[in-house]
DNA sequence: AACTATACCTGCAAGC
DNA sequence: TGCTTGCAGGTATAGT
């Protein structure tokens, strides 16, 4: 599942490989994954503009054209982003193909169909409207004091503060769950009630599992490819992420999961013991 | 208001 | 074997 570290690497592949190529014709564009982005308006957008750079805010990526037009794109569950040959073999489940230059074409395969497309255009948005305003945890802005503030200043658990892109902006539930552990605290804990040594060891995880998951372009554990098609190498690294009655890797203790607001939470019950729940 | 449940989707795996 | 069932999850929205 695209999370911060899966929508970078394909962000920084992208901007490497489509930066400066022109959209000769879009030639598919299915109204089911556009939603309220009507694919004449897509397909008038983009023709004949060239993919001036690519960004990223949360697990939201911004590809703006030249003309002023940003396409914005989230990838769901199993969304892919594939820049290939033309000729390539047409998988299943494409849903959007822009035909470019040099026999390229950026291909939008997404089995489950939670992904998302927008276009922004004169500051109003066709499409989705995505919920991201969150800080982007690879901003310079998000340091150890504004991670400090958003925890203070939130109610409820850690594992559903941490998942709220409106307050941090592209973690979800693997990293999340990966982070908890690291810092050695209890998925269960009240944000607010940590002290500034534990946030200051969860904003450290925080971190070092987004560089190390990122240093290993993602986590495949089903969908996930880059957009070369390439899996990630992260989920071998995984502590606790789907590893349910396996040994934790600090203490040999066995892997839990149990099911909290409404999605699995993965954790070991000796190393991330104290705060509730057992 | 804030938390919970559900809808959206398909592929896969487990169970019968 | 082949079917049915349940589960996975990001996010919006409906419901409590």
């Amino acid at each position: 599942m695209p999370e911060l570290p899966e929508v970078e690497t394909i962000r920084r592949d992208l901007a490497a490989r489509l930066t400066g190529l022109k959209i000769l014709e879009v030639t598919r564009s299915a109204s089911k994954m556009l939603r309220k982005l009507p694919a004449a308006a897509l397909r008038s957008a983009c023709e004949g503009r060239i993919f001036e750079r690519a960004a990223r805010h949360g697990k939201l990526l911004q590809l703006p054209l030249s003309g002023g037009a940003v396409l914005e794109i989230h990838l769901g569950m199993s969304g892919q982003l594939l820049l290939e040959p033309w000729e390539a073999p047409d998988e299943p489940h494409t849903h959007v193909e822009f035909r470019l230059e040099r026999g390229l074409a950026l291909r939008f395969r997404d089995p489950r169909r939670f992904g998302r497309w927008a276009l922004v255009e004169n500051g109003k948005r066709k499409g989705q409207v995505f919920e991201h305003a969150g800080v982007d945890p690879l901003d310079p802005a998000f340091d150890e004091a504004c991670f400090f503030a958003i925890m203070r200043g939130a109610r409820g658990e850690l594992k559903r503060v941490l998942l709220d892109q409106s307050r941090i902006a592209g973690l979800g539930n693997i990293y999340v769950c990966e982070a908890l552990h690291i810092a050695e605290l209890s998925p269960y804990r009240g944000a607010s009630s940590l002290s500034g040594s534990e946030a200051g060891r969860l904003f450290e995880a925080v971190n070092s599992v987004l560089t190390l998951a990122l240093s290993h372009r993602g986590t495949t554990l089903l969908n996930y490819r880059d957009a070369s098609g390439e899996q990630g190498g992260f989920q071998l690294k995984l502590a606790v992420y789907g590893r349910e009655g396996e040994s934790c890797p600090r203490c040999g203790s066995k892997v839990k999961r149990q099911v909290q607001a409404g999605r699995s939470t993965f954790y070991c019950p000796k190393c991330q013991g104290r705060g509730r729940k057992m």
